[in-house]
RNA sequence: GGAUGGGUUCCCGAGCGGCCAAAGGGAGCGGACUGUAAAUCCGUUGUCACAGACUACGAUGGUUCGAAUCCAUCCCCAUCCA
């Protein structure tokens, strides 16, 4: 079998390593326990945590053992790394019931069966028992802050303004590294490459307190097309939950992603051999067909083979001509809704979410953006004539935003 | 605890008694061009019963014919001092 660092790096998962090649060969002869964190502070993963998600299931495959930490503990302060600002704070009951909630999402990728089953911990379960006392001598020591101040992350957060609330945060992630390993013997931490010098702090605990070999190692950002990060406290995130972000939205972002970016996400989001994916990219492949490869692919990992299909089906519908319409967005009337808007356009609009207010329905009629059963609208009282309910009508507002609207019975 | 400067619409940021639903930029949305891409150009971006009304400039009160703008109290943030 391949040896799952080497798999790492040929995919371009791999950012930074403290022991590259003693690592390296570690894992090559070696079953590790390694884990990564997720700070459940929203009550779905998102895109970003795909990326590690999608680590851990590689490393499982390669025989390794992955713990997924959930952060309802560390949670309670936020993570300086990468923020501009201080996260909300959050209630304990808000962060148990969001982190059953990952769990629930990685159960997906995971295999919780055999030698190397994937496990859950909490870290709430040893943090918040903490004794202040106990942990600033026994931890505290190791750590100069100095040091931490010399890390970019605390830099960036200097100009700003940094508490030393959120400078716990780096002490406690460490800490939770050091329970994993007196636990489990985990000594692999893995995560994004924003939490490269908490990770590293853990390591170098472990190394100190208990003279013995930890490793830390971080992959590269899924970042948008701006180059940023996709946070959850940034804007356009992209959740794992249909009821957060639809399938259907959820397939087309992929089906839109920027040329450039294609085999990087195929690469990165997917399981398809480097073969296949060069070959999707190739420059005299046909670039869309990749697209609608990650598309479709990624869309059934995430959301099920089912849900993936009907997504790409109903994007054929729409762009592609013919098709089927069944799995378009739908807002389905009821008697009273139908007297209550009196079938007016921006009214509907509204009501199916195509346009954020009637307000801004109006707007993009003006602006020529809307279109009943591929016919411009024109005026802004405009009303759907109510013989074509029955069939259904469909708005569309640009090029991509479909809505259905059909009589409810 | 003290001094100083701040808190403005999705974000940054101007405005500092009426001409303010608030300049400019970013981001979003729509149009043209395309490949459901990028780049570019144009329009648009609080809500509604839309030439009008209502709600908004940290919170609450006040002054005024009239307040984002002035005053008071409070909350929060930054910088320096302790």
């Amino acid at each position: 079998m391949k040896n799952a660092y080497d798999l790492l790096a040929e995919r371009g998962y791999l950012k930074q390593c403290s022991h590259p090649e003693e690592l390296r060969e570690l894992m090559g002869k070696e079953k590790l326990t390694f884990y990564i964190g997720f700070d459940p502070t929203a009550d779905s993963l998102h895109i970003g945590h795909y990326v590690a998600l999608m680590t851990m299931a590689h490393m499982q495959r390669a025989g390794h053992k992955p713990i997924a930490l959930l952060g309802a503990g560390t949670a309670a302060i936020a993570d300086p790394s990468g923020k501009t600002d201080m996260r909300r704070l959050m209630s304990a009951e808000e962060l148990d019931h969001n982190a059953a909630c990952f769990q629930k999402q990685m159960a997906r990728l995971l295999s919780f069966e055999g030698e190397n089953a994937a496990i859950f911990v909490n870290n709430a379960k040893w943090l918040r028992e903490l004794n202040f006392l106990d942990f600033m001598r026994d931890i505290g020591v190791y750590f100069s802050v100095n040091r931490m101040l010399a890390a970019e992350c605390y830099r960036q957060r200097m100009e700003r303004g940094l508490t030393f609330f959120e400078m716990g945060y780096m002490l406690m992630q460490s800490y939770d590294f050091l329970v994993l390993f007196r636990e489990h013997g985990c000594c692999l931490q893995m995560g994004g490459d924003d939490q490269w010098s908490n990770i590293l702090g853990g390591a170098d605990l472990i190394r100190r307190k208990e003279q013995k070999p930890a490793y830390a190692l971080t992959t590269a950002l899924l970042a948008t097309s701006e180059g940023k990060k996709m946070g959850k406290t940034e804007k356009g995130a992209l959740w794992l939950d249909p009821n957060k972000t639809s399938v259907y939205d959820f397939y087309q972002y992929w089906r839109n992603v920027d040329d450039a970016e294609v085999a990087n996400c195929l690469r990165l989001l997917t399981f398809l051999s480097l073969e296949e994916i060069a070959a999707l990219t190739a420059p005299d492949a046909d670039i869309n067909e990749a697209k609608k490869k990650l598309a479709l692919v990624l869309s059934a990992q995430v959301h099920g083979e089912e849900e993936a299909q009907k997504a790409a089906l109903a994007a054929e519908a729409l762009f592609g001509g013919g098709g089927s319409i069944e799995h378009m967005p739908t807002l389905r009337l009821t008697v009273a809704q139908i007297e209550e808007t009196g079938l007016r356009v921006t009214d509907l609009l509204a009501l199916g979410k195509l346009c954020a207010s009637k307000s801004d329905a109006r707007r993009t009629i003006e602006g020529g953006g809307v279109f009943m059963d591929d016919e411009k609208v024109a005026d802004v009282y405009a009303v759907a004539d109510k013989n074509k309910l029955r069939e259904g009508i469909i708005f569309r507002k640009g090029k991509k935003s479909f809505l259905r609207v059909i009589e409810n019975n």
